[in-house]
RNA sequence: GGCGAUAUAGCCAAGUGGUAAGGCACGAGUCUGCAAAACUCUGAUCCCCGGUUCGAAUCCGGGUGUCGCCUCCA
C-alpha cells in the first residue's frame, strides 16, 4: 500500500519512496540535555517513534540517527547571554559533561517508559567536534562563509534562496524583533558556524581557528552526513525548528555538499497546556515524573497522544489525560476478552479491519483515525483470538503493550490484607471485607472485585 | 508590524465536496452483598455573514475569536 507523508518542504502530502531500495535513512533532532524533558518535548519523540513503527510496518528497514546536544548554545548570535549547559552546570555545581550525562540518562529512561524505540544511532555532539570542523572547513572552502573578529558566519546571501522551508520573507520581518543584531554580520539571516571561545567559556576545543566551540546548527549537519550520507530520506523535528534550525541546516548543507540533505522534512506540532503554551511562569512545564506523581503512567500519556494528529496542536489537560488512562485500560480489557474468546471470525472481516487500519496510518500517520478502527475491533461482539492476533499486529504500530498486564509488586503487608479479605469474602463476612477494603484504599490502593477475583491497583 | 495555524457535541478530537469517526465525562440500564470495574443504550448540522455548486463542516470572499512564531525552545 502507498504510504503518504506530509513534507514541510512542499507543504503537501507526498508518496514516500526511499532513495535506496527498502532502507530508510532518518535523522531526528534530539534533545539538548540541560534539564529534564517535559511532556511537550516528549510528544516530538512519540511522533518520531510513530514514524519509525509505521515505516517498519510497511516493511522498511531503518537506519535512524538522533543527536544528543550536549554543547551549550548561546542565547543569540551576538556573543551575549549564557550558554544553557553552562547555566545548568552552575545551577547544579557540576561540570557540563556531568550535566549532559545525567540528563541524557533521564531522557533515555523517559523513552523507555514511553515505549519509544530508540534510533539505531544516538550520537553526542561533543563526540563529533572533528566532523563539525571538517564540515565548516568545507563550507569556507566553497566560499559560503566569512570571518569576523571572533566568529565565522555563514553567508546566506550566497545561496540562490534562503528560507525554503518557512517561506520567510526577510524584509517583512519586524525590525524590532531582531534583537541582538550583530553589526559584524553581513545579512540578518547569517548565522554563526564557528565561534572563538572567550577565556571563561567552559566548553571549548582546539581547532583550526584556535580555541573554539561550534555554532548552533552545525552538529546536525555534520552527524547527519557521517551516519546517513549527504542525501537521506527523512529529517524530523519539532515545528519550532522550521524557521531557524532546519533552515540553517539546509543552508549549511547547500554550502557544503551542494544539496538539501533530506527529501522529506517532517515536523511535529506543539503540545499546549490548558489551551496555551507551557511556560515556567505558569508552572505547567510537566515531566513524566509529574504525571507519575498524580497517578498516571507514561503509557497513559502515549495513549493520550493518539487522540490527535501529529501536525495539529494537542491540548493537554489533566482531564484529557485521565480519559486516556481510562481508555487504555478498557482497550487492554477488550483485548483480553478477545484473547480468551472461543469464537471464530471470517478472514474477510479481519482483512477489512486491517485494510482500514493500514489506510489510516499510511495517510500521514493518522492515528486518531487508526484508533477508531482499533476500537471497532475491540468492541466487536464476537470474541475471537483472531481479533486478539489482529490487535497484536496493530500494536506493532501503537506500541501500547496491549498484551501486557500492568503488574505491580504488592508489599507484604498489602498481600496479607488481600488474603484476609479473600477469606472474609468466602465466608460472606461483608463487614470485614469492607473494612479491609477501606484500609487498602487508605493505603493508596483501589480494589476491584471481578469474576476472576480481586484486582488491586495503586 | 510580518508570517503561520486553528475555530466540529461538556472535554480530548478525526473527517477537506455527497447528508457528522473514535475516546472520555454526563444520564439511563444490566451485573453485583455493597462499592468500584465491566457491559449496553443515549448526544452535535460543524464560530458568524455572503458566494460557488444539484449538493459544503469540507471550496472562495469578508468578519470575529483563539493559539503559535518572528530571541533558545520538541
Amino acid at each position: 500500500m502507498e504510504l503518504k507523508l506530509y513534507n514541510t518542504l512542499s507543504r503537501q502530502k507526498e508518496v514516500f519512496k526511499p532513495i535506496n531500495g527498502d532502507k530508510v535513512r532518518i535523522y531526528s533532532c534530539g534533545p539538548t540535555v540541560y534539564y529534564y524533558a517535559h511532556i511537550g518535548n516528549l510528544r516530538a519523540y512519540l511522533f518520531m517513534d510513530n514514524l519509525r513503527r509505521v515505516l517498519k510496518y510497511n516493511g522498511y528497514e531503518l537506519l535512524h540517527a538522533m543527536n544528543i546536544t550536549d554543547v551549550g548554545h548561546l542565547v543569540s548570535d551576538a556573543d551575549e547571554g549564557e550558554d544553557k549547559m553552562a547555566v545548568a552546570a552552575k545551577r547544579e555545581n557540576k561540570n557540563p559533561y556531568e550535566i549532559a550525562e545525567f540528563y541524557t540518562n533521564k531522557f533515555m529512561i523517559d523513552l523507555d517508559k514511553l515505549n519509544i524505540n530508540k534510533p539505531e544511532v544516538i550520537c553526542k555532539a561533543t563526540d563529533h567536534i572533528k566532523e563539525m570542523e571538517e564540515y565548516v572547513k568545507q563550507i569556507i572552502k566553497n566560499g559560503y562563509a566569512y570571518e569576523t573578529e571572533d566568529t565565522i558566519y555563514f553567508d546566506t546571501s550566497k545561496l540562490d534562496k534562503y528560507g525554503v522551508l518557512s517561506n520567510i520573507k526577510i524584509d517583512e520581518q519586524k525590525a524590532g524583533a531582531r534583537v541582538d543584531f550583530d553589526n559584524h554580520k553581513k545579512n540578518v539571516t547569517d548565522f554563526a558556524l564557528w565561534i572563538k571561545a572567550p577565556e571563561n567559556h567552559i566548553m571549548k576545543w582546539d581547532t583550526f581557528w584556535g580555541k573554539c566551540y561550534p555554532g548552533w546548527h552545525i552538529e546536525c549537519s555534520a552527524m547527519g552526513r557521517k551516519y546517513l550520507g549527504e542525501h537521506f530520506d527523512i529529517h524530523t523535528g519539532g515545528i519550532d525548528h522550521i524557521p531557524i534550525h532546519h533552515e540553517n541546516e539546509i543552508a549549511q548543507s547547500k554550502g557544503c555538499t551542494g544539496q538539501i540533505p533530506a527529501n522529506f522534512w517532517m515536523h511535529c506540532e506543539f503540545l499546549l497546556i490548558d489551551g496555551g503554551k507551557m511556560s515556567k511562569s505558569l508552572n505547567n512545564v510537566y515531566t513524566i515524573a509529574d504525571l507519575e506523581e498524580k497517578g498516571f503512567s507514561a503509557m497513559d500519556y502515549r495513549m493520550f497522544n493518539y487522540t490527535s494528529h501529529y501536525r495539529n496542536k494537542l491540548n493537554f489537560t489533566w482531564d484529557s489525560l485521565e480519559s486516556a488512562k481510562v481508555a487504555l485500560n478498557r482497550l487492554k480489557e477488550g483485548y483480553k476478552k478477545h484473547y480468551d474468546g472461543k469464537e471464530n471470525v471470517e478472514d474477510s472481516v479481519i482483512n477489512e479491519y486491517e485494510q482500514k487500519f493500514n489506510e489510516a496510518i499510511n495517510d500521514d500517520l493518522n492515528m486518531p483515525l487508526a484508533m477508531s478502527v482499533v476500537w471497532d475491533v475491540v468492541k466487536n461482539n464476537i470474541k475471537s483470538p483472531k481479533f486478539a492476533e489482529l490487535l497484536r499486529k496493530f500494536d506493532q504500530v501503537l506500541g501500547l503493550k496491549l498484551d501486557e498486564k500492568d503488574r505491580i509488586e504488592l508489599p507484604e503487608d498489602v498481600k496479607k490484607l488481600v488474603d484476609e479479605r479473600k477469606i472474609a469474602r468466602e465466608n460472606k463476612d461483608w463487614a470485614k471485607s469492607d473494612e479491609i477494603r477501606d484500609k487498602l484504599v487508605q493505603m493508596g490502593y483501589s480494589v476491584k472485585d471481578t469474576k476472576s477475583g480481586m484486582e488491586i491497583t495503586k
